[in-house]
DNA sequence: AAAAATAATTAGCCGCTGCTAACTACCCTC
DNA sequence: GAGGGTAGTTAGCAGCGGCTAATTATTTTT
């Protein structure tokens, strides 16, 4: 079963948050992505659900990995997307944006 | 305001089937999306609402200027978005669905 | 220890965009 | 003119994915 686009959003962002920090919380999911604590609560609610992501005791995310997977690839394809972009003459900004939408929609 | 993805598909929908055939009706629409009447009801409504389309007596679909000038940008998209995937190597099938996908999240 | 701040959750709202079921309107044939 | 097909609309449902308000739990500060 496919995830959402919304899914793959957060799960990259669990993962790219993870990458600068030694510890990861729903709030820093939250003010990374600009969205409120309940809808980061309720979205992680659903990965852990769907074995995409646990939580310890503190709060503290981790990815299963199963959950890496899909953020790796999503993040793959963020990043040749927005060299792609770039190189084509498109800002950093504007290609970084456009790279974060096409990264869901496209097939493999 | 900006149109919402599904409505710039409509409009591109319309136009699509306009330069087919004579005349386009909301079933002709859904037919071709694979969508029922009453989606493409509504949607045409409210694309009716936003001044992208009228609709003579016969409920027969012409898209404004307006309507016109967002349809012929998305499928410009489409073209050129499915021209660069076949250059990458993408199957014509699959370069026409991503194409659609990404026609509209992509900026200017 | 009491109060305040921080983090997470629960409950419930709203818009978008599909859907089915059922109705209306029209046209066409027998 | 009665029955039947076609087109469109209305009413209402469902899932997704944001949101606010309010609650709970924990931690920090005074």
């Amino acid at each position: 079963m496919p995830l959402h686009e919304s899914a793959e959003m957060y799960l990259e962002t669990i993962y790219v948050l993870s990458r600068e920090s030694s510890a990861v919380r729903s709030i820093d999911v939250a003010e990374h992505m600009g969205y409120s604590k309940p809808s980061v609560s309720r979205a992680v609610g659903l990965l852990k659900q769907g074995g995409y992501v646990v939580t310890d005791q503190d709060g503290f995310l981790t990815l299963t990995d199963e959950g890496l997977e899909v953020a790796q690839t999503i993040f793959e394809r963020h990043t040749v997307l927005s060299r792609l972009l770039i190189s084509l003459g498109v800002s950093e900004d504007i290609a970084s944006e456009d790279a974060c939408k096409i990264e869901h929609v496209i097939s493999d």
